[in-house]
DNA sequence: TAAAGTAGGAACCTCAAAGTAACTAGTAGT
DNA sequence: ACTACTAGTTACTTTGAGGTTCCTACTTTA
């Protein structure tokens, strides 16, 4: 049973959560959301700590569940962007009250990947998430 | 690494969703959002397939977030009986939200986690979860 | 008399998810 | 010539979360 326990024999909300519950998967979405599309290297930068592997895996399962778009630019040194749909947007929003919630909750310390007036791809923070 | 990718250290949100993430835990408070207040024995055979170990683990970090109620009854076999608190109000209302939008996406398979007639207590079957 | 229910605790075990490292092709820079 | 960057893929290794099993102490039921 183990991690399967909520698949896809299961209801939407176990799909839907499964979906969001692996490390790194919300943490992707919101630099997206906030940072806007980015290249594959970018965003393994901005997601610190996370192996190609990974990144790679989320990715395509994302891409899979429509809440990440693909787009591939076959250049010499290929260029793949990534950027969220439109269905990623319903997702945000929720998310974003989920956010609210758990400020009130935890206390607003550390603004995870503030949602608004991020210096784009530099900044070195370390409150991330 | 592993899982502990989001830990305490980290955001807000990090810490709901990770709370959440974790098999069962979702489940759990949905069946005491439905079927109302529980003894564990209860719990444990709505939650069909959690062993006691993990329904007691789960218990017991839901207690500690504020979101569980557990009141003792120290009789000659103990009673124990799992409410949910007016914290896990608000979460439900997301989580109903979230709820919505899977239906949206996944379409309406009805019942989750209702593989067989229940007959255990009081509880209407309608679409859990 | 024996089994079953009550609410767990403690010890051991397993396997799948995550990490690590090496490798790809083609180009640009030093 | 030798790096490094691009966006990954493949194979190997590990570890810890979750499962399984046995235990409690007392009561009720068959």
């Amino acid at each position: 049973m183990a991690r399967l326990t909520n698949d896809r024999n299961s209801c939407p909300v176990s799909i839907l959560m499964n979906l969001l519950s692996g490390p790194w998967t919300m943490y992707i979405i919101w630099k997206l959301s906030t940072s806007g599309p980015m290249r594959f290297g970018a965003l393994r930068r901005q997601v610190e700590g996370i192996s190609t592997k990974m990144l790679t895996e989320r990715l395509r399962m994302l891409e899979q569940e429509g809440i990440v778009h693909r787009h591939y630019e076959p250049t010499v040194p290929p260029q793949v962007t990534y950027s969220l749909t439109e269905r990623a947007g319903e997702l945000v929003a929720i998310l974003d009250q989920l956010n609210g919630l758990a400020q009130r909750w935890y206390g607003d310390l550390p603004d995870c990947g503030a949602p608004q007036a991020q210096t784009e791809a530099l900044e070195e923070t370390t409150v991330l998430f």
